[in-house]
RNA sequence: UACGUCUUGAG
């Protein structure tokens, strides 16, 4: 099953669904047992997708083929309804999860923090994240930024740089998304040399800057009408490799 | 050995 497991795959990461039905159909027909992995290729498909009765449709076919669910299929099928805004019943399914004996892992629990901080339930989302740090589960650097969007669409500045302040001294390193969701907030909100001054502090930190950092850094040089350091961005970002 | 999480903007 693994070449129809790597085609399907494929095909749902083109966000192509149908197709990788299609293939299991053919397997059916050629008698190949699918493995865990592939239906958890299928579960792929559908995140984001409205049509959440599909899931449970794969789940009822992984059960019929006997397939033992795996921390993946787990954090996927709560990944199904987190992106449909719908964290509360991806926490049930955290709990099914657990009665079956299948440990939550921080990637598990950074996808039900996220899903509470998409739908602007921070203090669902810090339950959880108190919850993790009890099961000795190391936040990762992707959980943090969650929160720290969760708090930058809401403007909340203070709440923010705790949690920075928090991760670092957790040892958990920050990355380019970190400096980028912290520079968005601060041109957000008009602070616009705070927003400028991430840009030293994270090549100080030997964090490289991507293509969204320059786009940030531009717009908020724009904003403050600082033309010459907003051609000077576009120059460094040329010289980055990235083209404007 | 194939499978799971984060940021800008457009829409």
């Amino acid at each position: 099953d693994v070449p129809y497991s790597i085609l399907a795959s494929a095909y749902a990461k083109a966000g192509m669904d149908s197709e990788s039905e299609a293939i299991f159909k053919r397997m059916e027909a050629c008698d190949i047992k699918p493995s865990i992995e592939f239906f958890n290729t299928l579960l792929s498909a559908y995140i984001g997708s409205p049509y959440l009765e599909k899931v449970d449709r794969v789940i009822y076919l992984a059960e019929k083929y006997g397939c033992r669910f795996t921390l993946a299929t787990y954090t996927l099928v709560m990944e199904v309804y987190t992106k449909a805004k719908q964290p509360q019943v991806a926490e049930k399914i955290l709990e099914e999860m657990k009665r079956s004996g299948v440990r939550p892992d921080a990637i598990t629990y950074g996808v039900l923090i996220d899903g509470y901080c998409k739908t602007h339930n921070l203090a669902e989302a810090e339950r959880v994240f108190r919850i993790m740090l009890n099961e000795q589960q190391e936040p990762e650097t992707s959980t943090y930024n969650s929160l720290l969007h969760g708090y930058a669409s809401k403007g909340m500045k203070g709440e923010a740089e705790r949690l920075f302040n928090l991760m670092q001294s957790l040892c958990c390193k920050p990355n380019v998304v970190t400096y980028n969701t912290l520079i968005s907030m601060y041109s957000r909100i008009r602070k616009y040399n705070q927003a400028t001054q991430l840009y030293t502090t994270m090549q100080a930190a030997e964090c490289k800057p991507d293509a969204i950092t320059f786009k940030l850094l531009h717009r908020a040089y724009i904003l403050s009408e600082n033309h010459l350091e907003a051609s000077k961005i576009i120059i460094d970002m040329k010289n980055a490799g990235f083209r404007f």
